[in-house]
DNA sequence: AGATAACTACGAAAAGTTTCGTATAATGCA
DNA sequence: TGCATTATACGAAACTTTTCGTAGTTATCT
C-alpha cells in the first residue's frame, strides 16, 4: 500500500501512534493544545482517514475509537524516502547527518546509533 | 525567514541549487524530462516563488534569470525539523536511525557519521 | 421528563496548490 | 519587412486540503 498522509493526517496519526486507540475527543484535546482547532475539524479529518483506510474505527460505543493501521514504520519510511529524494538528492546519510546536527541527542541515543553503525559496517 | 516550499517549488529550487541561476526555459527543460509539464506552468510557479521571496529575478535580459534565495541547508533544516516533529514525535535520532536503515550507505559515509558521533559525545 | 452536554454525519466554504490557455511584446530570420 | 519563435503576464479552472457550521442522535444529570 502506498501511504502518504497529508500534514494534518500525520499529526493525527502521530497521536494515535503514541497513545494507541483513541477517541476523537482525546485526539482533539491533544492537538488543540498545540494549535487551536475545532472539534469537528478533527472529527471530519478522522472520518476521511477512515474512508482512505489510514485508520480503523471501532463503532461499539457511541464515541468511536480510532486506531492507526499497523504500518507506522512503513509510513515513516515512505516519508523519509520522499524527503531524501526531494531535498537531499537521494543521499540518505546526508539526511542522517542533518538530523543529528539539528537537535541534540542523549548519550543513550548516541550509543544506539553507534551500535547501528557497528552493525552496518560488519555487514560489509 | 520561515521557508517551507511546496513540492513543486522544491523541485524548482533543486534545479536552481544544482545549476545556479537559470531561465525558466532551462528549468523547464530539466523538469520536463522527468515529468511532462507545460512551460507556462513552470513560469507561473517561478513567478509565484518570486512574489513569495523564494527566488530572486534578474530582469536585465528578455529571458529573466532566477536564483534560489533560501540557502539549501537552511531549507533542508526546516524540512527535517518538520519531519521530526510530525512523524517522529520530536525525536531526531529516530529519524537518523530510519534514514540509515532504509538505504545502504558507503563505508566512507559511515565513517563520516561515526566522526560526527565522536564529536557529539565529546561535547557532553 | 426535560434540559444540557457530547457525539456523529455531512455539506460546503475557504484556503492552498497546480495546471494551463490566451493576450501581448520582443527577438530572430528568410 | 513580415512571419515564426520565444518571452512574460495574468486570469481562471481544476484539484487537494483544511476548516467549520448545522442537523440530528444519544447519553447524562437534576
Amino acid at each position: 500500500m502506498d501511504i502518504r498522509p497529508t500534514n494534518s493526517e500525520l499529526e493525527i496519526l502521530n497521536v494515535l501512534w503514541r497513545r494507541g486507540p483513541s477517541s476523537v475527543r482525546e485526539v482533539h484535546n491533544i492537538l488543540d493544545k498545540r494549535r487551536k482547532t475545532g472539534y469537528t475539524t478533527v472529527l471530519k479529518l478522522m472520518q476521511i482517514m477512515a474512508e482512505k483506510g489510514l485508520v480503523t474505527r471501532d463503532e461499539q460505543n457511541r464515541a468511536h475509537v480510532y486506531s492507526a493501521l499497523p504500518a507506522e514504520s512503513e509510513t515513516q519510511r515512505n516519508l523519509v524516502d520522499d524527503l531524501v529524494d526531494r531535498v537531499f538528492g537521494g543521499s540518505a546519510h546526508k539526511l542522517a547527518l542533518h538530523a543529528l546536527g539539528s537537535k541534540k541527542a542523549t548519550p543513550a541515543e548516541l550509543a544506539e546509533l553507534r551500535k547501528l553503525l557497528d552493525d552496518l559496517e560488519e555487514q560489509v
